[in-house]
DNA sequence: CAGTGGTCTAGACCACGCT
DNA sequence: GCGTGGTCTAGACCACTGT
């Protein structure tokens, strides 16, 4: 921490951010881990110089942020891509009538180390001879195929993932697993598109068949961009969700 | 005001959540108009009986939400649907290239009173007698007509909107200047669709055109439903953005 | 300069969950 | 019962804005 009564500086930054930023950077290092309790208020703020109501502070806005969640009487926690907190959170496609809040199944296609053309090495800002992991696999929705997706990932960040002949539904919660890279925001962009040949395959749907097209950048906690991925979705029986606050 | 130690009951709330609510409920009624000052967090303090600091949870809390919004120095104010802000808050259509934050302008089709389908008198949950107002109008993004959309709103709350000629591009600036009624919250549903006859005559594209389809239902301050919209767009050169936190 | 919101501190008590 | 987060208070000082 800075002295008490920090001088004003070009630099300055309030107490309570600096702890925030602080707590964020402890957490992408690893030293807390997903699911893990961290220390409670008065212990934190002897640790870092600071009174209890600044240590507050920043747990409540990263809280906000949810990267951490609180129980009262219990503990504050890092927060873990479980599959509901998922579906909540980064799933926005729902059932026309909503009477099905059922977990889509994935099926997994085909995995592939590929090498990514000029606009994928953009939004990854990668090196020329850096690969990309190609992930093709198919949502199924009240046991019908509705969504085409395809992930791509920098191998640099998730080495031999290219190898894993399953993966599982959540890949969020793998990433985080697997690779301490957790999900922080990600950026959707939407497209109404017409059906490509694999998709009327894949989908089972005809030529001219109008699909809801999603291209999705990821950012993690230390806000870069580590998945770039395409969903495109038979709309007929679904739609993706915004609430706008 | 409550008690100052208000003992557990079954409509036990924080003290900041009813100040909360108490200010909301005075926008609501009109006693504070949009772009106009609040009292200072120590007079609201004393007005209410609470200490400074629980004023100012509650004031921040309405920030957050978009309710108000404060500048350091100046004073507390209730918030204004400006145009910029709108754009920015309720308007998700972005040009492809991202060059052009142009704002879009719309151009009145058609007005007119309707009695409402079965669906759409659920939506406001009027009664079997009610009217319903339907505007028509197309919206152009770099000079080329890009989005129709279709709003309906109930006559109880829009007495005499539709005998307006001309009605401002910023329809919830004109909501919240003329009926006293600010549209809060909103729930996106977003499909791919094939583009109509009218679609096709209104943005002049081809049959067999895709199409993205907003189904949005907007709510007041106080909760109430007030508007539903469908827009569809030729995502051509444009795209419906969505940012995850 | 006066007045506003923004930060920081310190301390009291309450509500909750676990053991 | 004990420790946790949640609420509420009181007071000090800082940073910004407009006069």
């Amino acid at each position: 921490m800075t002295v008490s009564t920090p001088k004003p500086s070009p630099t300055f930054k309030p107490l309570y951010k600096q702890v925030q930023e602080l707590i964020t950077e402890r957490i992408i290092e690893g030293s807390w881990k997903p699911g893990e309790i961290l220390p409670s208020e008065f212990q934190l703020a002897d640790l870092l110089g600071v009174s209890q109501g600044t240590v507050r502070k920043a747990l409540n806005a990263l809280t906000e942020d949810n990267v951490l969640f609180r129980r009262q009487g219990v503990g504050t926690f890092v927060s873990e891509h479980t599959l509901q907190k998922m579906m909540f959170h980064f799933f926005h496609f729902k059932s026309d009538n909503g009477d099905t809040p059922e977990l889509p199944y994935a099926q997994l296609l085909e995995t592939q180390l590929i090498t990514p053309d000029e606009s994928l090495r953009a939004v990854f800002d990668l090196a020329s001879d850096e690969k990309v992991i190609e992930i093709h696999r198919v949502r199924s929705i009240n046991n019908s195929a509705s969504i085409r997706e395809l992930i791509y990932l920098p191998h640099r960040y998730f080495a031999d993932l290219d190898k894993e002949e399953k993966l599982p539904h959540s890949l969020y919660h793998y990433y985080q697993q697997h690779f301490n890279i957790t999900i922080h925001k990600a950026t959707d962009r939407l497209k109404a598109v017409l059906a490509d040949e694999q998709d009327q395959e894949v989908l089972n749907v005809a030529a001219g068949q109008p699909l809801l097209e999603v291209g999705r950048t990821a950012r993690a906690l230390d806000g870069r961009t580590v998945e770039y991925r395409i969903s495109r979705a038979n709309s007929q029986d679904l739609h993706y969700l915004v609430e706008l606050n």
